[in-house]
DNA sequence: CGCAATATTGAGCGAGTTCAAGGTGCGTGG
DNA sequence: CCACGCACCTTGAACTCGCTCAATATTGCG
């Protein structure tokens, strides 16, 4: 509760209590460590409630907390918010939008907490030479991860149409980032698979192909889909879940 | 459809046709794509059916999936099984399991596929000097992809109790980790970003906090939550989540 | 063709949601 | 110090979506 320093200088990180826990740990080369440190802006705490960035900011840094707790809020269009992570001491925030120019969620305090900054660009030039092949690996490793969060966000809220419309359209993206078809799309995968992924009964799934198919939204014969309606797949998918296939039919034609 | 080589030099990378959406994209110095081929192994398609890794292996290289299919699976220890993810030509597989010395998950192919192996190792040797920082940072952005994955679990089959649970030890385990009590946690978090997080509603945490309380599993008095029986509560989180927790207690007693 | 694996369809049930009404804790200001 | 107000939390009752169980249909492959 008493007032913090307003200032606190670079020099703090051979001090901090977190160091053995911190990024630049077990590290001998003297000037490795004064180059990161460079890198890195520590600062009084926030206030609880402050937002750390926001969804759609340009992404400047990394974050490691070193104090207090914070959480990391994805919302989609229709503002339907929802928690996808908890950060605690000695967590990085941001990484998840490793791969993107902008944040892909909102990361807000809990509690009155402090953090260090880190600047992307100078960690970039920090890895030194390399920085085409970390480059690469980092923009993969972050397609990873999205798309494990994505997996997450399917399973959240919505209804068992809204997210298998949201599995068809994941794939049909996939697809065309590696040119084929977005019409006509062949799963390579059985329905107890997307069951298990969808975390619902292969039943369910059979049903849903059914209702989308009753809809007008896809063809179904086998493994063989054909996506007849993107646009209201994408509406069932980023809809709030609670509506039916053929509610969502009537609106985006 | 045609048979396949049944041997492929690692020269093949230049002439991938892949090459644009692979690791060594805009690679323009010839010294270091050169390195990095070698820690390339190319192979022959693989039949349908046949798995990468299985869970537990040790960790010894990354894919890079050239065509077909894969789906990665993480079983807890009771056989249930989760498809977490899918894989299409270009994605990079093995990532998820970067912090670890062996493999977090099982992936297997859908169909006949073709892989690029790189060796964990050779990579590492090739990001040069450097590779201190570059662990400590691999150790974190692994450490935010398991927790994410984690999340994704959580939310799979299990009851809503399984859930809180879960959460609850995974707290634990992160304050245990940073130094802190791991039978008294205060939540820094509303129930309202539980149920978000947990994907249900807010009341449904209220009833399983008290269910839980009820079964002296836990004590609860607002933010502050007394673990009374951690192993009642990990049997609870691991079970196949058709059970209440009075069921759970019993047994773990 | 015939078997086995996979997929669809139907009926009934139950966990979690929704809606609605209290209850609790805490910081603010009188 | 207490009363107020607000945000958070708990509890209750009815409903509903997806699950389970079971039967049937289809597909794939030897």
């Amino acid at each position: 509760m008493s007032s913090q320093p307003t200032s606190i200088s670079t020099e703090q990180c051979e001090a901090c209590h977190l160091r053995p826990l911190c990024l630049p740990d077990h590290l001998r080369d003297a000037d490795l460590i004064r180059r990161l440190q460079r890198a890195v802006t520590s600062s009084p705490p926030r206030p609880r409630g402050s937002l750390l960035y926001t969804v759609g900011d340009r992404r400047h840094s990394f974050f490691f907390l070193r104090s207090g707790s914070a959480k990391a809020i994805v919302s989609d269009e229709q503002g339907t918010a929802c928690v996808t992570s908890f950060f605690f001491p000695t967590d990085i925030i941001g990484v998840s939008s490793l791969e993107s120019p902008v944040y892909q969620e909102s990361v807000e305090l809990l509690e009155r907490s402090a953090v260090c900054e880190i600047k992307a660009s100078a960690l970039e030039e920090l890895c030194g030479g390399h920085g085409e092949v970390l480059h690469g690996l980092f923009a993969k490793i972050a397609g990873s991860f999205e798309l494990e969060r994505g997996a997450r966000l399917r399973n959240n809220h919505a209804s068992s149409d809204a997210r298998i419309a949201d599995l068809l359209l994941e794939i049909r993206r996939r697809m065309q980032a590696i040119g084929r078809s977005t019409e006509q799309i062949v799963l390579p995968m059985s329905r107890y698979d997307i069951a298990s992924h969808l975390c619902m009964a292969p039943e369910t799934v059979s049903r849903g192909f059914g209702r989308l198919k009753d809809d007008h939204l896809i063809e179904v014969r086998g493994k063989n889909i054909r996506l007849r309606n993107p646009a209201a797949l994408m509406k069932l998918a980023q809809g709030d879940g609670n509506r039916r296939a053929s509610q969502v039919v009537r609106e985006a034609g």
